[in-house]
DNA sequence: ACGGTCGATGTCAGACACTGACATCAAAGG
DNA sequence: CCTTTGATGTCAGTGTCTGACATCGACCGT
């Protein structure tokens, strides 16, 4: 018999969820988590650096996911399709993690609270940064890496918003694809 | 006379300044840099909303000067330029308030604290919100404002680079003609 | 089976970031 | 001269996050 409940890492990744929804995310303390999923205070901030982070320890890490993704295509291709090759395996592996409803709720959050846009931004910031050194390892000149790498977030983002809405019921992967198309018939 | 010395904002705005050069952002407590300027803690939070907003409390806000200028160039400018010429705006009020030499300043404390990069960035895409949301009320499509939007925010970030940078001596304003420059001959 | 190490958690104290409520007192205005 | 106002001070309290140390089942080698 172990000393403690298994998994308390998921048990406080699902209570953390439950409150933000019920109560708001600024209402809920990060001791409210822990009593839920039936740990301390403490041991909440040993599983994750900081409250918001509970909301942003994805089952994935995208920037591990992109870089790998860059490495991998055929080193004879152009940096856009590369860029968005990135992207699109970062939206498969994430879409293969949760519903579109779960990402949605997830969102919802996210919109009401500054502290969580930030962090957001920071992530993706973390994305674009990860794409654009890859592109550059790869003999892509710096600017034109930092662009492409820029634009190819930019879909994600768009791919993400339609993806989660709900409205069509398309892996995320595809709209992946086709925000990528409407960029291009747009420039 | 009166009760207090005058401009309590102003100097905390340079003690702060003074201070996290000096050691550091998180070595810095509030208090800190109340007590440099001659304040007590609960002041330093009557003026600033947080501690990371006193380095970004700027002279100018940046979201006004683009909304602004979006409404008041010529109703029939394409898209692009409309764009540029905001944040070109921006660029020059920021340059006229600040030496290339304090933005470097700062822009060296922010690059080493990760809470202060999530509220540049939060700052961005404020900036950015806002000139889409003014492309958006002149009639452009909302696909394309945003596209618009954000590569002008990514130029207006390149060029700010090179002014802080402070290698050659041009205006910001300057920087920002070129940078969107290059960005036309990279595409 | 025994003993030692290890790892996840608990416990506790404390620094720091903020906030609300109330007090103070010079200055401005009638 | 009195009243009001606004910027500040004072104080108490909540919440976030960290370091130091204790606990005790699991695991490993003997």
């Amino acid at each position: 018999m172990s000393r403690w409940q298994p998994d308390a890492r998921g048990r406080m990744l699902d209570a953390a969820l439950e409150l933000f929804a019920e109560q708001g995310y600024d209402r809920t303390t990060a001791g409210d988590i822990a009593t839920r999923a039936g740990v301390t205070e403490r041991t909440f901030f040993r599983h994750f650096a900081d409250k918001r982070e509970v909301l942003f320890a994805g089952p994935v890490l995208l920037d591990e996911v992109v870089v790998e993704t860059v490495g991998a295509v055929d080193p004879e291709a152009a940096p856009w399709p590369v860029a968005i090759a990135a992207v699109r395996e970062a939206a498969a592996r994430l879409g293969a993690a949760r519903t579109p409803a779960q990402a949605a709720q997830r969102a919802r959050i996210v919109a009401q609270t500054p502290a969580l846009q930030e962090r957001e931004l920071l992530k993706m910031a973390s994305m674009t940064s990860a794409i654009a050194a890859a592109l550059v390892g790869r003999g892509v000149a710096e600017p034109l890496a930092n662009l492409a790498a820029h634009s190819a977030v930019a879909v994600f983002s768009a791919a993400f918003a339609r993806w989660a809405s709900g409205e069509e019921d398309r892996p995320f992967e595809q709209c992946v694809d086709e925000a990528a198309s409407a960029l291009r018939e747009l420039t």
